[in-house]
DNA sequence: CTCTGCCTTAC
DNA sequence: CCAGGTAGGCAGAG
C-alpha cells in the first residue's frame, strides 16, 4: 500500500481540564469532578466544560447543564469554575516537553498535538513505540498528567488510535494493520464526523467505516459537497495525508457573553457588547494584529446563531467601532422581530500582524 | 468576492 | 426544564 511510510503520533491529554484540577488539588482525587462554565443567570447556570472519569460513570460529560449533572451527581462531588489561561499555561509547559520528540510538531488545540516522527524514528515503528513510551511516562513524571497517544502513517489514524486507547493509552497502528483497524470504527471515530453528519450517513445505512468505503464518490459529493466528500473518502481508507505543519497566525478573535436575562432592548445590551469589545482589543494588542473586519454574534432564546459583519479600517478607535457594533446589532434585531437574545458577543476578523515578525515556520521536504 | 449560517471539536 | 466559549473550514446565495 503506499502513502503508508510516515511515521506520526498524535498526543492527546486525558479529561485535560478536570485532570488539571485534580493534579493541583490531591484531596479531590477518587471523587467526581466536574470543571463549569457558570454563565452568571442565577448560582448553578451554564454548562460542563470538562468530568473525571469519576463523575463521566455517572453519565455527566462535556456540554451538559450543570444543573443536570447536579441531579446525576452524589453529594460528594466537586464543582469548580475553569480556569482556561491557567490551562493554557499547563498545556505550553506540556507542549515545550512534546516539541523535543519532534520539530515537526503542531498544536492542535489546548489538549492535543500531532507530531511527525518519520525522520526522528527512521521510519520505524519499533523506536516510535519507545518514543510515545518515553513522552507518556515524561509527562507524567515532569507534570503529573496522563495522556493517551496514537502512533500510525498519518494524523488521521493517529488521532483515532489515540481515541480508541483513552484513556491513559497507547495504540500503535501499524501501515499493515490500517485496513483491518480501520474498517471496524464506526464512521463517527473519523475525525470531522460529528453527530449530524453520523445522522446523515445513518440515512443511507452507512455506520462503520467499512459501510463508507463502499460509497462512491458521487454520492458522497451530493452529501457533503466536494471537499468533505474527499476528505471523507480518503479518510474512510485511511489514505488523507497531510504534512504537519506549525500552526499559523489566528484569523479572528472572538469574545460572546450571557445576558442576564432575555432581552431585545438595546439599552440592556450595550454594556456587554463594550465588555466584549475591549476584551477582543485586548486579545488582539496581546498577538499584536490589526483587524480589518468586525461583526457581531447574536444567540438566541432558541440557541439559533445570527452573525452581522463589516468592513473597518484597521486601527479604528474603540468608540467608533462600538457605533458599528451597535448598528449592526440593531439591524439584527429589526431584522428578526420576534427574537429575544440570549447571548451576544463580538468578533473581529481579517487579522494582520502588525510589525514584521512573520513567525511562520515551514519545513522544506 | 462578500456575507451568513452550519458543522465540528470537545475541552 | 436546560443549554458556555472558542476557532476554523466550508457551502451556498447573491
Amino acid at each position: 500500500m503506499r502513502g503508508l511510510d510516515r511515521v506520526v503520533l498524535f498526543l492527546d491529554l486525558d479529561y485535560f481540564f478536570a485532570q488539571v484540577e485534580e493534579v493541583e488539588n490531591p484531596a479531590y482525587r477518587g471523587r467526581p469532578l466536574v470543571v463549569c462554565v457558570y454563565s452568571g443567570r442565577d448560582q448553578s447556570s451554564g454548562v460542563v466544560s470538562s468530568a473525571n472519569y469519576e463523575a463521566r460513570k455517572y453519565g455527566v460529560k462535556a456540554g451538559m447543564p450543570i444543573k443536570r449533572a447536579m441531579a446525576l451527581l452524589p453529594g460528594e462531588a466537586v464543582y469548580l469554575p475553569v480556569r482556561l489561561s491557567h490551562y493554557a499555561k499547563v498545556s505550553e509547559e506540556v507542549m515545550a516537553i512534546a516539541k523535543r520528540y519532534s520539530a515537526k510538531m503542531r498544536v492542535e488545540s489546548v489538549d492535543e498535538a500531532v507530531l511527525d516522527l518519520t525522520d526522528a524514528v527512521g521510519g520505524s515503528y519499533e523506536r516510535a513505540e519507545e518514543y510515545a513510551r518515553r513522552l507518556k511516562s515524561e509527562i507524567l513524571a515532569r507534570k503529573s498528567l496522563k495522556c493517551s497517544v496514537g502512533v500510525a502513517p498519518n494524523r488521521v489514524l493517529a488521532k483515532i488510535a489515540a481515541d480508541a486507547s483513552k484513556p491513559d493509552g497507547l495504540k500503535i497502528v501499524k501501515p499493515h494493520e490500517v485496513a483491518d483497524f480501520l474498517t471496524t470504527q464506526p464512521v463517527n471515530a473519523l475525525p470531522g464526523i460529528g453527530l449530524k453528519t453520523r445522522q446523515r450517513l445513518e440515512a443511507y445505512g452507512v455506520k462503520t467505516v467499512a459501510d463508507l468505503q463502499k460509497v462512491e464518490v458521487g454520492v458522497l459529493e451530493r452529501i457533503f459537497g466536494e471537499k468533505k466528500a474527499r476528505y471523507v473518502y480518503l479518510a474512510a481508507r485511511g489514505e488523507f495525508d497531510e504534512p504537519i505543519q506549525e500552526r499559523g497566525l489566528a484569523k479572528q478573535v472572538s469574545k460572546i457573553l450571557t445576558l442576564k436575562r432575555n432581552t431585545r432592548d438595546m439599552a440592556d445590551v450595550e454594556a456587554v457588547l463594550a465588555a466584549c469589545l475591549s476584551e477582543a482589543l485586548l486579545k488582539l494588542s496581546t498577538l499584536n494584529m490589526t483587524a480589518s473586519r468586525v461583526g457581531v454574534i447574536a444567540i438566541t432564546s432558541e440557541i439559533k446563531t445570527i452573525t452581522k459583519q463589516v468592513e473597518i479600517r484597521p486601527q479604528t478607535p474603540y468608540d467608533e467601532i462600538m457605533k458599528t457594533l451597535k448598528k449592526l446589532l440593531h439591524d439584527v434585531l429589526a431584522e428578526n422581530p420576534s427574537v429575544m437574545l440570549r447571548r451576544v458577543g463580538v468578533r473581529l476578523f481579517g487579522l494582520n500582524p502588525i510589525a514584521g515578525q512573520s513567525k511562520l515556520t515551514a519545513w522544506s521536504d
